[in-house]
DNA sequence: CGTCAGTTTGAGCGAGCTCAACGTGAGTGG
DNA sequence: CCACTCACGTTGAGCTCGCTCAAACTGACG
């Protein structure tokens, strides 16, 4: 059973990974694979709570998501924080320091989560003999790109409601791509990170939860979210 | 005298640009500086309002502005526009397509500006030659990112003076850069841009720099700026 | 000299913030 | 087993900053 429990196999590789249509470049060779296997770095889980790593720490690898949920969040000259993103399993992340000398991002387990790490020196030296390799981590640094951009248009342009049928609409997806429910899934950030992360207040996160519960699209239980017309949420999440 | 005018200097090599210590890598030989000279085209200078590329034109190139001023922007499903970036001299743009077949945002002039064109396929082929050139595109791309996640923390926790304020320190320490003066230059853009690009109306822009300027911390004369009291604005910025 | 894009200024309104109170569930110690 | 705490979430009331709508001004260009 114990090679059942995501969290645990740490010994996995990434030719068996359940996620690897989702971080690995789909040109991949089998004998590539092994190669990149062999630079992953594959720690104990981490707890809720325990840091992957601060701002401040000096930039060594990447990572991708096994299991669990990260977030992660700047902090400012005058110690406020801004959520950056949230990280799902199959996804890439401390992607924003590579040319950095060090972290400028905070990245933190939201609950039980099991991370591979990828030294970046040896998947640069990686990365210059198998030019699919190269290929992908340039296109995961534009994706985080693209991705920033599209969410700076979200708080620039749009109300409460569609930043938050946004955010639902971008986790329901996500979790299709894992093959799981597209309709029923557990948030794993608070109602604060949510706020932090789309610029706004927790209580207005909450109150457009509630009208949108009221409104019938769906049906939320705390950090359990059901959704009940996915066609109206996604008519208010980006327009 | 036609040598003297920025925009005519088409033929102009990397080495001998006054623009090459900010697009260039510093550590980079004089004879590496003549390879990428050879890959880099310059054509004509653009006029003020025609495109480097368009959303959907395929990605091919990542360019470097010599002269003049670049607005980048999106277009999303609806129509609305949302500007990504406002793009100086010595400053590269078009990497956030990079990794993307197509370009997801619109480049157009602002002013008559002469631009550097890199083709990409070159350039990565140069980069695993050149490591330095290979890190310079990286720190980049990086570069894009915490920049677009500043904007991020700007656009969700700042009030509309300290997000003009924000933009005005920022275009004081880019012309710095340029050895140009840091207390008094000319915004290429319209107050509609600066307000599309901050999430602000042109009226609540215009209100701000009437207010700053009655307060004594600038002197505004349409797209003319005068920082008078750089203490103060640098205080309303950011912090 | 008329036109038109860009900018400024005013008046009123409303979405989301602030402040405050209360509810809920998980964890902890008696 | 219950009482207590503490983090998290919800709801209400009032206020405020920036938006909307409207009007007038400026300068560039035909």
């Amino acid at each position: 059973m114990e090679a059942r429990c995501p969290h645990n196999r740490a010994a996995v590789s990434c030719g068996d990974c359940r996620m690897n249509a989702l971080c690995l470049p789909i040109a991949l060779e089998s004998h590539e694979i092994d190669r990149l296997d062999r630079i992953v770095e594959r720690g104990r889980p981490l707890q809720k709570g325990e840091y992957v790593y601060h701002a401040g720490d000096p930039f060594r690898s990447v990572y991708a998501v096994r299991s669990g949920a990260i977030k992660g969040y700047a902090v400012d000259d005058d110690g406020t924080e801004q959520v950056t993103g949230f990280y799902l399993p199959g996804e890439i992340f401390g992607i924003d320091a590579i040319g950095h000398a060090v972290h400028r991002n905070s990245a933190v387990a939201l609950e039980t989560s099991a991370i591979c790490e990828i030294p970046f020196a040896r998947l640069e030296e990686l990365s210059s003999q198998i030019p699919s390799l190269q290929r992908h981590f340039f296109a995961l640094m534009s994706r985080e790109i693209s991705n920033d951009q599209q969410l700076i248009a979200l708080l620039s342009k749009n109300s409460a409601e569609e930043r938050v049928a946004t955010l639902l609409v971008s986790f329901s997806a996500r979790h299709a791509r894992r093959k799981l429910s597209a309709t029923r899934f557990r948030l794993p950030m608070s109602r604060a990170d949510i706020g932090n992360y789309l610029g706004l207040t927790v209580e207005t996160v909450s109150r457009v939860f509630s009208r949108l519960q009221r409104q019938g699209i769906l049906a939320v239980d705390k950090r359990e979210v059901e959704i009940l017309d996915s066609d109206r949420l996604k008519a208010l999440a980006n327009a």
